[in-house]
DNA sequence: GCCAAAAATGTAAGCGCTTACAAGGATAAC
DNA sequence: GTTATCCTTGTAAGCGCTTACATTTTTGGC
């Protein structure tokens, strides 16, 4: 073997800073990490040499070393949905301030593969983890726990539940909505929800349109009731069948599970020259940032996801720190009237 | 110090698993990397009680001793933006298919910003990096190639780019959406451009435009080019704007450097009960989910963000698994006429 | 059965850092 | 000038894993 040409300069570790600036590792270490420990004298050649050689510290040896990986993982169902986006956006803002960095992972709806992906995410050694909704495998929240990895659940909120969480009340914010809806005169309502299947969210917001229309004896027929993926062309094809449906059933008032069903919705009303929202009122549920710009704006449920990201973040950032913060979050939802909601026709 | 009640039983590590198993650390470890170098017997042996004292490897060990952390960074300007975020959604799954995990690190746009952030990302020992545009600080990029980290940078491709990357030709495709308008018969363009500064994509796209009207022996009029940050509501802001311009410069034709913005225009042009495209024909750029929703739907430009991204991971892990793959990789744009474009009124 | 070659397993040396503890120096009280 | 105290700095032991190398076991040709 001879001499490479120094292709690859060997990137410089704590060593060669401690070497060069004539000092201890421990000391080029406290410089880094407790700088106020060492004498501004020292600790200038220290930083000196930090910045000649280009040093940039180890993340796996620091987080072998001191059992701190400086990372949060978060699992959410998807990135397509905007309104994860700015949730997951908002989490890597507060995240960056405190100098942690973001593991992100997705799970497609499918409960299963959230395991997976938050073993991966306990591999990779993160500091805590946020999880959204919840409807999860047992065997996920066994390991985290077992693990002792500290989580908060997002896009959920309930009194009594069992794990912390940041969130607000899905079926109370479908009920309010769906009263909304009733109050204009509505007597026959549609639903177009997102997939129940492991998405709590979704179901607890029939639920809640449910219990609307209990409470002024009203009831959701089967027919009346579709579940589709949150998508815009679901969302069209769904209300195609709603409109379709014997005269006895079709909806005035159309309830969609989020905002992305409401805008199918919207423009299959437009395709098929179903005034909204003189024929047909809708409301969506989320408050992208599409829906008032729609016109007629788009009647919602305000979520406030960017909020809750960085609660969910600001949590775990306690924990760490050792805190023992608030384990269950409640934000408000409002409910956004703008013009796709008016008094059904002829009534 | 008395025996504490185990709350924490402490996480079981390699050692645990082989004196469990009463095999070396070395066995294990085979079993866990490498299982077809260790017999069946003894494999299993080793697996249940993998199983039974619920192991999970540690990941900071692991990326210390073999140089190696299975994990991917990813840094864009932003997620509000759905087509980044889609694109993050498809690098996501070709690394979670290859066993690796994205950590996702996000510049508002910023370069500065952008530099922190990819530091902390090569601390966190990412085994490639994954960039946006071509815009960069120079000491970004020295960091990167210092610290021998693989990267690629997406959303642009040019012949002669000084790096691997993996995008597409965004002056060519801003002429050839021009070049639909001109040939529709519109003489009057008028520009709504994302915000050039540390953004090459927004200003390459302008380029383009300028380059289809000179072929014509067309120029853009000053007051016809507004730029903007990639926001519904500043497009419609930039629209009013243009259409309030002197007649002489009105344009019938509008190019927006992105669909965000175009969607704005189109929102502005129905509160301005300017009809499209009878009056102005309007393009954007990105092909989001929601442009062939609209009606009339949006003439855009189509981008490949989903292959992009799984082009890029496939790029890095490539790479880190010692090949050298293409370097610069060119994806291809479409022109998507729908509804949005006519020819101007009057002829 | 025997022996060489091949396959399976074990041994142990780090990877680069943090941190308890030890040691050395400066400071201040007397 | 001493001594006790505090503040800085150094020493060195791991953190949990991978992997080159050494050792043992198995295999198969004869």
């Amino acid at each position: 073997m001879f001499p490479m040409p120094d292709k690859h300069p060997k990137t410089p570790n704590l060593q060669d800073i401690a070497a060069a600036a004539d000092v201890s590792t421990a000391t080029v270490s406290r410089v880094l990490n407790s700088p106020a420990d060492v004498r501004p004298l020292l600790r200038e050649r220290v930083e000196t040499q930090i910045r000649a050689l280009g040093y940039v510290r180890h993340g796996a040896a620091r987080a072998l070393a001191s059992a701190r990986s400086h990372t949060i993982g978060a699992v959410i169902p998807t990135l397509e949905s905007a309104i994860f986006a700015s949730g997951v956006n908002a989490v890597e803002h507060r995240l960056t301030e405190a100098r942690y960095t973001l593991l992100l992972a997705v799970t497609n709806y499918d409960l299963d593969h959230e395991y997976e992906q938050v073993q991966a995410l306990i591999e990779r050694g993160v500091d805590g983890m946020i999880l959204v909704g919840s409807d999860h495998n047992p065997d996920t929240l066994n390991m985290l726990s077992r693990q002792n990895c500290p989580f908060v659940t997002t896009w959920t909120y309930a009194k009594d539940a069992a794990h912390p969480c940041v969130g607000f009340d899905n079926p109370g914010a479908a009920r309010r909505i769906t009263e909304h809806l009733l109050d204009l005169g509505h007597k026959k309502i549609g639903v177009i929800a997102g997939l129940g299947d492991g998405n709590d969210r979704a179901r607890e917001r029939v639920i809640g349109v449910r219990a609307a229309l209990q409470a002024r004896g009203l009831e959701l027929a089967p027919e009346a009731l579709i579940e589709k993926p949150y998508e815009v062309s679901e969302g069209r094809d769904a209300f195609r069948a709603l409109m379709h449906l014997p005269k006895k059933y079709r909806p005035s008032g159309v309830f969609c599970g989020n905002d992305v069903l409401a805008v199918g919705a919207i423009l299959e009303a437009q395709h098929l020259r179903i005034r909204v929202p003189d024929d047909v009122s809708i409301v969506g549920f989320d408050d992208l940032p599409l829906a008032q710009h729609l016109s007629p704006g788009l009647t919602t449920v305000h979520v406030p996801s960017r909020r809750m990201g960085e609660r969910a973040a600001e949590y775990l950032l306690h924990c760490i720190a050792g805190e023992v913060p608030q384990a269950r979050n409640e934000l408000p939802t409002d409910i956004m009237v703008r013009g796709t909601t008016a008094p059904p026709p002829q009534g």
